[in-house]
RNA sequence: GCGGGAGUAGCUCAGUUGGUAGAGCGUCAGCCUUCCAAGCUGAAUGUCGCCGGUUCGAACCCGGUCUCCCGCUCCA
């Protein structure tokens, strides 16, 4: 573990040392869990997107694209369940740490009476057999009487809480039930909180006439809600998904491990439309194509696995993520979730607008049901980045320091040096430079010995060194290394281009699937 | 949010009992002209995370605060 967090270490200064990640407003000290990708990072990230949008988009005829916006109507988070789900009164118990929802806590407590009761009940019925009757037993026994008293007083004053968002009455109702912490066993609890993960912001600029709106906590509803307009648009027939990358952004109670877990984040998503009672095959068929996806960069298949979700989600009926091996273990990098037609359904109840499809085959219209992928940008980019950073021992007792990223994924495709700074090795060098940039993101460096300048190419991630010597006068020809195997050969100018674009090349990457 | 650890140059870190900062690597310029970092010369870069207190004097002591890492907790 030690081992594993120095290894995070390293990512991290890596990353920072190297151009790809630095901390938001640094020079304000920062700001908690938000970080901006530099000039390679975004590089990287760029790539990332688009092999993902080339692979779920471009090769599949029946998926398209959409953006929507960060903001949406506030309705959408009152049918999608996040204006409940997302928000949570806690309170922590000061002796055992531990923090309870505190709704959770009182519900408990009142299914505890509850469970008297029915213990009297089945008590009675023993004792009565054939002639007890359950419902004069409720209504006249004292025992269950006042126990049921205090549940009804109960469920009014949580209620009551609820619905005024009366936190201090939260506490007191607490401390006035007595109840526990189940680990510490003590009464000493905090205050109740009431913790928001929505971001919350104002459409409208003048402060009396404005509307409370939220940034989307996740892509997905942007699709949900543009379901009808795509599909007819785009005279889609099912099935057939929509697909998005775009920024979600999250009040997460605790955000760390780097870019792990923000609270702004960047998801790349495809909700998938399908007939009902397919959604299992569908839903089997995502799992397979993604992981597929995966594995077509080449890192490393034991660093994968899939996590298959026992406790669902109210919308779910299957969910599997696909967990990677990051420096701090296996955590989840893609969640594929077979939705039902929870989303759209609650959006019809919601808006009142029908959301169906009209099946021509069937002859029917119905909701479709719902399969989705959803991968966080800013996780696969952790995944590649410090899955690629590599410290090789070599032969002579060295130590190289190396970025393999799969060279599809890599910010600069290639560097071109000369061998020395005169001669007109650096004049021919700038002509390829210029010659290549056309094609793809290269650079040029004449600082400091070749050796050095190579180290300095597979410590920043880039694939190929191409270097012009004094052959170069005589024929034409480079060199041009390898930065994983640092092999070189010897070819013509005039084929590096097609040298390049073979081992970069999204089609040759994308064809491993 | 709680507990633990940390914050000094781009990175990794040193800095003794308080006397206003150093190293290695990196970066830049020049020399050398050599195909796998660490040859030579020179240079730049720090409000010692921030604010306040104690003191003649604070990187160092005290308080607060921000940020990061780890554990707990939370996690559609």
């Amino acid at each position: 573990m030690a081992q594993k967090e120095d290894q995070f270490k390293k990512v991290i200064s890596h990353a920072k040392e190297y151009g790809y990640i630095f901390q938001s407003s640094e020079i304000y000290d920062g700001l908690s869990a938000v970080y901006d990708y530099a000039q390679n990072g975004v590089e990287l990230k760029k790539n990332i997107r688009d092999y993902w949008w080339k692979a779920m988009v471009q090769m599949h005829e029946n998926i398209v694209g959409i953006d929507a916006a960060i903001l949406m109507h506030p309705t959408t988070w009152k049918a999608s369940g996040h204006v409940d789900a997302f928000n949570d009164p806690l309170i922590d118990n000061k002796d055992s740490k531990k923090r309870y929802r505190a709704d959770v806590l009182v519900e408990e407590f009142r299914e505890k009476i509850n469970q008297k009761i029915l213990k009297d009940i089945a008590k009675a019925q023993k004792r009565f057999g054939d002639a007890f009757n359950e419902d004069e037993f409720r209504a006249t026994n004292p025992n269950v009487l006042r126990r049921q008293k205090q549940i009804d007083e109960i469920t009014a004053e949580l209620t009551r809480v609820q619905e005024e968002n009366d936190l201090e009455g939260f506490k007191n109702l607490i401390v006035d039930l007595g109840i526990t912490c189940p680990v510490s066993g003590s009464k000493n609890w905090t205050d109740v909180k009431q913790f928001n993960l929505m971001f919350g912001t104002q459409l409208g600029a003048s402060a009396d006439s404005s509307t409370k709106v939220y940034l989307r906590p996740e892509t997905a509803q942007g699709i949900f809600v543009n379901f009808l307009n795509v599909q007819k648009t785009g005279r889609m027939k099912i099935p057939f998904g929509i697909a998005q990358t775009g920024k979600a952004f999250r009040n997460e109670i605790v955000a760390r491990q780097f870019i792990f877990r923000m609270r702004e984040f960047e998801q790349m998503e495809m909700q998938f439309f399908v007939k009902p009672g397919t959604q299992k095959e569908w839903y089997e068929k995502w799992k397979e194509t993604r992981l597929k996806w995966h594995l077509s960069l080449g890192m490393g298949k034991d660093n994968y696995r899939f996590h298959d979700h026992e406790k669902l989600a109210h919308y779910a009926d299957a969910a599997a993520d696909i967990e990677f091996n990051f420096p701090f273990g296996f955590k989840e990098l893609e969640g594929i979730h077979s939705r039902t037609d929870f989303d759209l359904k609650a959006h019809e109840e919601h808006s009142g607008k029908k959301l169906q499809y009209f099946d021509h085959e069937e002859n029917q219209s119905y909701v479709p049901y719902v399969v989705e992928t959803s991968i966080g940008l800013d996780r696969m980019f952790l995944a590649v980045f410090s899955n690629s950073l590599i410290e090789e021992e070599l032969e002579n007792n060295t130590t190289r320091t190396v970025l393999r990223l799969p060279a599809v994924l890599a910010p600069t495709k290639a560097a071109v040096l000369p061998l020395v700074k005169k001669d007109g090795l650096p004049e021919i060098a700038r002509k390829i430079v210029d010659d290549l940039k056309w094609d793809f993101n290269v650079i040029y460096d004449e600082k400091d010995a070749v050796g050095r300048r190579y180290r300095r190419q597979d410590a920043a991630g880039t694939p190929f060194c191409i270097t012009v010597d004094h052959d170069t006068l005589d024929n034409n020809t480079v060199t041009i290394r390898h930065r994983d195997t640092m092999e070189q050969k010897r070819v013509k100018i005039e084929e590096l281009r097609d040298i390049i674009k073979q081992e970069v090349d999204v089609r040759s990457w994308l064809m491993k699937m």
